[in-house]
DNA sequence: TTTAGGG
DNA sequence: CCCTAAA
């Protein structure tokens, strides 16, 4: 173990119960030794060895330091499981009636109790714990005690909740009530950008485990937070007994800077030094889509199952990611239902408004990053003394409605940086991280009364962006609509932010809301909008997604046929190509793009065939026939001779063992 | 869903 | 990148 965790592994892991759903504990207790966190082990570790296959020289290596992290995680699993049992202080007791104090709306506790303000109020820390809570899971105080003890001051102030059991309860894919916690530090963008890293630095463990995420067991907060370093890199959820042995508090130094949204988007991919990773939202999938997409897709769930299935060879490891990925499946059913419900819950629903900006993240326990999904967006408040009369309203009158900027927030991202780098760094990294997102392009979006107006071409008296005398005759219309129905969208978010759906005062407010380039999916059958919240981060790559977006919308074409943003391969990732098509061949790009582009969500597999069947191109014609970025001509070398050896050995043939030699083995100029 | 190719 | 036949 020892000499698998090295003192230079630079990741680290942050925690940062922001997220957590009402019930963390229970996971801890119901599923004993389930998933802790995952590791990343750093490629330098695992030295490629030469292997008779050839397919995963790396095999060996990476399996038994693997085990190893199972080793270091079980550790830490085991060792919050015992504080969580052992622990029976009664501050903790005193933390949650504390936490339900500052639950200013105060919740109702019949059966009646909306959900919407259940939830609504779960993504905020000072609202965490429900009532209900207590009141149906009388095992949950006990259950809970173990979290608190870890970090009173980091992490109750971040705790969220999101849902109420009796939320839990009606959801399709879980009685139990298990919920979810998401583990992740965050940036918070206001008038100035405020990095928060939880726990406590430099303090490490006997076993050096500065690399531990410490997020959560569902899946995709698993997912989350496995990060594939390179294609040697093992990031593992992990399952073992508990061993007793080191404070968990000890290890969740927090280094890290988590950025997270709902969704396990990351951006970049195998072999790519990704600094940092915009997020796109969860994608919204019906309830009744659920169990299919999680039996169909189970892969994106949980990527690194499939990795692991992938270059680790058939041994016991394989049975266990298997087994687990039903719980993977599982939890995210229930996260899904979750958001489904929120989604539904919000609609309608009248919030508070206020966002601090400057201040949110700074002192406040009550405000702050624990507003997780509430983070991503502009608010837009008419300020403006005139009030344009829509129904009073003469021809020739032209009154103004002016809107201030109130907030203005950067979505989650995720920024890794080793523990030596320096503060500036990180300040700098970050600067760039959202100076990435913001001039790469953003669409901004209008939500009125928690419905987006998607027609660019209404007035803003039409759209009822006019006066508080609208208000009414608006919300009407809002209820009058039927039910929302859910889709799949690749790009909307999870959640409706309850900040901006409504206000109670007489300013009408809008919430306005950037959006990375609009995906196909983004309206029902009926032409109902589903977003109502988007602030997608554009990758840095995305630049052209403002041109390429048609600034008038298109009243009949649909949305569907749009054509997807252009985004040309860097030379980093046509060198991941090559490598994995070297490594795999041509003839299986699910693999390629598992391997290599993994989390880099806007490379299909089709879009990796595609860009091999343009280099094998490229390199054949002339340099000056070229056009964009110029790849380095060693790589166009190393596409032909991939392609030409590839097309020899037959890779695409079934038959063919898995066993396939890599081209690198028995190509002399490609030498690690 | 993934592969393979044409457009 | 898109589209789609075929597997």
């Amino acid at each position: 173990m020892r000499n698998l965790v090295k003192g230079d592994l630079a990741t680290s892991y942050f925690l940062n119960w922001r997220s957590c759903s009402g019930m963390l504990p229970r996971i801890w207790y119901r599923k004993r030794g389930w998933i802790i966190g995952s590791m990343v082990v750093d490629p330098p570790l695992f030295p490629k060895l030469p292997d008779q296959s050839g397919r995963y020289s790396h095999k060996n290596s990476v399996e038994e330091n693997k085990l190893c992290a199972f080793e270091l995680l079980a550790a830490v699993a085991g060792k919050l499981l015992q504080e969580s049992e052992s622990s029976v202080s009664s501050n903790v007791e005193t933390h949650a009636s504390t936490l339900k104090n500052e639950n200013v709306k105060g919740q109702p506790k019949d059966e009646q109790t909306p959900k919407s303000e259940s939830i609504d109020h779960g993504s905020c820390a000072e609202s965490s714990f429900m009532p209900e809570t207590s009141v149906q899971e009388p095992d949950l105080s006990s259950e809970f005690k173990g979290l608190p003890q870890i970090d009173t001051d980091s992490l109750l102030e971040n705790i969220s909740v999101f849902a109420s059991p009796d939320v839990l309860k009606k959801l399709d894919f879980d009685a139990d009530g298990n919920t979810n916690c998401e583990v992740g530090g965050s940036v918070s963008v206001g008038n100035n950008i405020n990095l928060r890293a939880e726990g406590q630095q430099g303090m490490h463990s006997e076993d050096n485990i500065n690399t531990l995420n410490g997020k959560d067991h569902v899946g995709e907060r698993v997912n989350n937070n496995m990060l594939i370093k390179s294609d040697n890199s093992v990031q593992l959820p992990l399952y073992r007994d508990p061993i007793p042995y080191t404070p968990l508090q000890k290890q969740w130094n927090a280094v890290k800077l988590g950025i997270r949204d709902d969704d396990d988007n990351y951006f970049g991919c195998n072999k790519l030094s990704t600094k940092f990773r915009p997020f796109r939202p969860q994608p919204r999938t019906g309830h009744r889509r659920i169990r299919k997409m999680l039996t169909s897709k189970y892969r994106k769930m949980a990527p690194k199952l499939r990795s692991c299935e992938l270059y680790n060879s058939r041994d016991g490891v394989k049975s266990l990611y298997q087994h687990r990925k039903r719980i993977y499946t599982h939890e995210r059913c229930l996260q899904s239902s979750i958001k489904k419900r929120k989604l539904f819950d919000h609609r309608g629903t009248v919030s508070h408004v206020q966002e601090a900006s400057s201040n949110s993240m700074s002192n406040s326990s009550e405000k702050g990053m624990c507003k997780d999904k509430c983070n991503s967006g502009i608010m837009l408040e008419r300020v403006s003394g005139a009030s344009p009369t829509v129904k009073g309203h003469k021809k020739g009158e032209d009154p103004h409605v002016k809107f201030s900027i109130k907030s203005f927030k950067v979505p989650e991202l995720y920024i890794e940086l080793p523990e030596t780098a320096s503060v500036g760094s990180l300040k700098r990294t970050v600067m760039e991280a959202v100076t990435a997102i913001l001039g790469g392009g953003v669409r901004v979006g209008v939500v009125l009364q928690g419905k987006k107006v998607r027609d660019d071409s209404r007035t803003l008296q039409q759209a009822g962006i006019s006066q508080s005398g609208d208000h009414d005759t608006l919300d009407q219309e809002l209820l009058r609509s039927p039910a929302t129905p859910i889709v799949d969208s690749g790009i909307s978010n999870a959640s409706v932010d309850p900040h901006f759906v409504s206000k109670v005062d007489d300013d009408v407010v809008t919430s306005v809301f950037m959006s990375g380039p609009q995906t196909p999916t983004n309206e029902t059958g009926n032409g109902t909008v589903l977003d109502s919240k988007a602030l997608v981060p554009v990758s840095p790559m995305n630049s052209e997604s403002l041109a390429v977006t048609p600034a008038n919308p298109k009243p009949k074409k649909n949305e569907l046929s749009q054509r997807r943003t252009r985004r040309p391969f860097s030379v980093d990732e046509v060198e991941a190509l090559v490598e994995a098509v070297e490594r795999l061949g041509t003839g299986r790009w699910r693999d390629v793009k598992m391997g290599a582009f993994e989390h880099a969500d806007h490379r299909t597999y089709v879009d990796l065939k595609d860009k091999w069947k343009t280099l094998v191109h490229t390199a054949g014609i002339s340099p000056h026939q070229r056009r964009g970025e110029p790849v380095p001509q060693d790589l166009l070398d190393r596409v032909l001779a991939a392609h030409s050896y590839w097309s020899l050995h037959q890779s695409k043939q079934q038959g063919k063992q898995p066993g396939a030699e890599p081209l690198r083995s028995l190509d002399p100029t490609i030498t690690p």
